[in-house]
RNA sequence: GGAGACGUGGCCGAGUGGUCGAAGGCGCUCCCCUGCUAAGGGAGUAGACGACGUGAAAUCGUCUCGAGGGUUCGAAUCCCUUCGUCUCCGCCA
């Protein structure tokens, strides 16, 4: 949601901004709603404070029982009345539709951010690691041989259709280790608050977080009205909407473990085969409430918290910046880590981390105080995974896949696996 | 699912038709006293929007007591609808 009052007083800026999005200038159409909403406003204001002045008088008319006095006052606020309703109706109108324009337009990219137009213009501003020299060809996660009992893609389609699975014995245990190790890493070394989260939510935090009203299709719904959370990005911000918080209260830093939910319409055969791409997976969801000033430096620790995960878990990734044409709708700035695959011989995206100003705020009511100020403002909201489960998963078992068709398994989680630090060829741990 | 209660400013909490944007308390800000782990005294302290102005402010106006609608000359206060919260019973992981 974007501040009126700014774009007003340099719509030149506004649309510069928009147009490194590829966007074409949007100021003059909300400029001239503005205008036309704000007359109404002035117009019923001056008309409801007519009617105010008469209604005083109108008592002591009536007190002292000057009757013309009386009725001559209430047909005129009777007028008034009508006058009003009229023009807050129109007023009501024009406002609705200035902020349903608001909330379709994304945010305003950073002054740092690679302009571009779409994935090929990102950058690359850090490298960790390099792909194994495994001395044979690479298989993908769904053809290791460990993994076939496992990973069950149609059993899971029988039940559910396709982009599910079922995974089962050691690939669900290390699937299970790796959302432990993630959580108890943010929480003890990263100083992130561990909370548990619904995944059902209403109407008004999708709004809040951006996934509505314009990307409705990219989510599920129950019959009764509820959202299914794409990411828990949704419930921790949310966690602040309509709250005031003090100073001192700031940075918040949360994560969270959930279910994700997305419905990947418009995906349509892309990535269909193992487990890379589905419609419901688990997540270690990072998001941090900070001060103004503070976000974009806490963008920056947020994407070294991510990238700890993979250099403990012995991953090669880089880290891109997002250009323009390729951020989200709520972002500001976004790092992208991709972690490599092997068996796509790739590197593929495993975390986004974004910074979103108070475009997440401003939709969702979410203000602090400074120490002695008077005026509330916006508080600053940033989001990342840390990281995405599923796709872990796929980069553990492909990197540390062997020729004898056992996967040796990251030292940072045989804490978590009861010790055993290999799922054979057979898929066992051992 | 059945029955009932409640929804007020950063927080708690008064307030059942007019003089209420709203007592009191807490918190916070400034000042005084004291003097230094504490306490006491005084003053101030809601937000949004609009006008003016534009470095912030000040000033003026409108709206807001969950939301929407109604009754009334006039509503936080009465009526209706709706959303939310809580309690008890039932059911249940």
């Amino acid at each position: 949601m974007h501040d009126i009052r700014a774009i007003r007083e340099n719509p030149a800026a506004f649309d510069a901004a928009l147009a490194k999005r590829g966007l074409s200038p949007l100021s003059p159409k909300i400029l001239a709603l503005d205008e036309a909403r704000r007359a109404r406003i002035t117009a019923s204001e001056t008309a409801q404070a007519d009617a105010n002045a008469a209604a005083k008088q109108v008592g002591q008319a009536k007190h002292k029982g000057d009757l013309d006095e009386f009725e001559r006052l209430r047909a005129l606020m009777a007028d008034k009345k009508a006058e009003i309703a009229e023009l807050d109706a129109q007023a009501k109108a024009e406002d609705e539709k200035l902020r349903d324009l608001l909330l379709t337009i994304p945010n305003l990219p950073h002054d740092d951010v690679p302009v571009g137009k779409d994935e090929a213009d990102n950058v690359e501003i850090h490298r960790h690691g390099t792909p194994p020299n495994l001395g044979f060809a690479p298989k993908e996660h769904f053809d290791l041989p460990a993994v076939q009992g496992g990973m069950d893609f149609e059993t899971a389609a029988k039940i559910s259709g396709s982009r599910f699975v079922i995974l089962s014995g050691g690939v669900a245990r290390i699937h299970r280790a790796l959302a432990q190790f993630m959580l108890d890493t943010h929480t003890t070394e990263n100083g992130l608050t561990e909370v548990n989260t619904p995944v059902l939510v209403r109407d008004e935090a999708m709004l809040g977080t951006g996934q509505l009203p314009k990307f409705a299709e990219d989510s599920y719904q129950t019959t009764n009205g509820w959202w299914l959370i794409p990411t828990s990005e949704v419930t921790l911000t949310n966690i602040v909407s309509d709250t005031m918080i003090d100073e001192g209260y700031l940075p918040r830093r949360y994560t969270a473990h959930s279910l994700c939910f997305r419905s990947e319409a418009g995906s349509a055969g892309r990535d269909t085969s193992g487990m890379l791409r589905q419609h419901q997976f688990e997540k270690v969801e990072m998001v941090s409430i900070t001060k103004p000033e503070d976000s974009r430096a806490e963008l920056d620790r947020m994407t070294k918290c991510a990238e700890g995960i993979l250099e403990r878990l012995d991953l090669a990734y880089r880290t891109m910046a997002l250009c323009t044409g390729d951020m989200g709708f709520g972002a500001q700035r976004t790092h992208d880590i991709e972690v490599w695959l092997p068996g796509q011989n790739t590197y593929r995206e495993i975390s986004s981390v974004s910074v979103c100003g108070d475009f997440q705020a401003r939709r969702m009511n979410a203000r602090f105080k400074r120490d002695g100020a008077k005026k509330p403002e916006f508080v600053h909201t940033l989001n990342g995974s840390g990281l995405a489960v599923g796709r872990c998963l796929i980069a553990v078992l492909e990197n540390g896949q062997q020729a004898d068709g056992s996967v040796k398994l990251p030292s940072a989680l045989v804490p978590y696996l009861g010790g055993r630090s290999i799922l054979t060829a057979e898929g066992v741990l051992a």
